[in-house]
DNA sequence: CTTATCGCCTGAAGGC
DNA sequence: TGCCTTCAGGCGATAA
């Protein structure tokens, strides 16, 4: 599942490949994906005849900048890019086909069908959703904690919910989200009041931490992911407790459990993370 | 306003 | 072998 440091080194990867390439024609397979024209007719003409500037990422969205256009992309759960001349041949899971006028093309390819293209006049992706609510940019922007703290701590919502909001923080998915909350020491389900200032802190610092890390590690490859040159990520070497369940804590030893908040797989340590009661 | 739940999707894995 | 159920999970839409 492509989180921010997954999309990040997508969007390093991409650019490299297929910066100032001209679209010579759009096929879209899927039309569902498409959320923005309504008519896929538009959106493959609108495309037709334009130049890739720049590609640049929020969170978890990727922004195809070019000439007169703006296209925004979101993987989720296993949308991934591939240049044709990089990776596989098309497969019954490629929903769309960019060919160039140099006769190479990107194909998105995405089995479970969850991704989303939206395209913009340019200028308007940022001012417009799904982009314009996307949050604090863990890894690009300042994190401002006077900003956070009491968004959080006016939540009775539990912790991982609160951290998996990308209206607050954009970039955190399930895998970082729970590695976050290792190493704050922090039980998942701990309610956002409960919290006090030092450890909302501590819980950004983390975050931003492991970010960094896992950019410079490639992300984290777990089942499907791959970079769009084909490459896979080495951040799994690195998790803490995701997908660790039943082997020793790296702190106490003490078997990772798993269970499930909001229906979500989650890891943690019992004696590492305590659920913590409000204060008072 | 807030928070919780559902539905979208397919393939892998497990039970019997 | 084969059928059925569960799980993976981001997020928009809808409900409460």
């Amino acid at each position: 599942m492509p989180e921010l440091p997954e999309v990040e080194t997508v969007r390093r990867t991409l650019k490299t490949l297929i910066i100032d390439k001209t679209i010579e024609s759009v096929d879209v397979r899927f039309a569902k994906m498409i959320k923005k024209p309504d008519d896929v007719h538009a959106f493959e003409l609108m495309l037709k005849g334009q130049t890739i500037r720049d590609i640049t990422r929020r969170g978890k969205f990727l922004l195809f900048i070019f000439d007169d256009v703006e296209m925004v992309s979101h993987l989720r759960m296993e949308g991934k890019f591939a240049t044709r001349s990089y990776s596989e041949p098309e497969n019954k899971h490629t929903h769309v086909i960019f060919t160039f006028t140099d006769g190479t093309s990107l194909h998105y390819n995405d089995v479970r069908k969850f991704g989303t293209m939206h395209l913009f006049p340019k200028g308007e992706a940022l001012e417009t959703l799904p982009m314009k609510q996307v949050g604090v940019d863990l890894y690009l922007d300042q994190v401002d904690l006077d900003t956070v703290y009491p968004k959080i701590t006016k939540s009775t919502r539990a912790i991982k919910n609160i951290l998996l909001d990308q209206q607050l923080l954009a970039g955190l998915g399930n895998i970082y989200v729970d590695e976050t909350l290792f190493r704050s020491n922090v039980h998942p389900m701990t309610k956002g009041h409960a919290l006090n200032r030092l450890e909302v802190k501590r819980l950004l610092t983390e975050a931003q931490a492991v970010i960094e890390e896992a950019v410079k590690q490639g992300g984290t490859t777990i089942r499907s992911y791959t970079s769009a040159d084909g490459n896979m990520g080495m951040f799994q070497q690195t998790l803490n407790v995701y997908g660790q369940t039943d082997k020793p804590c790296p702190v106490c030893r003490t078997p990772i459990e798993k269970t499930k908040v909001s229906g979500r797989g989650t890891h943690f340590c019992p004696v590492c993370q305590v659920i913590k009661q409000p204060e008072e």
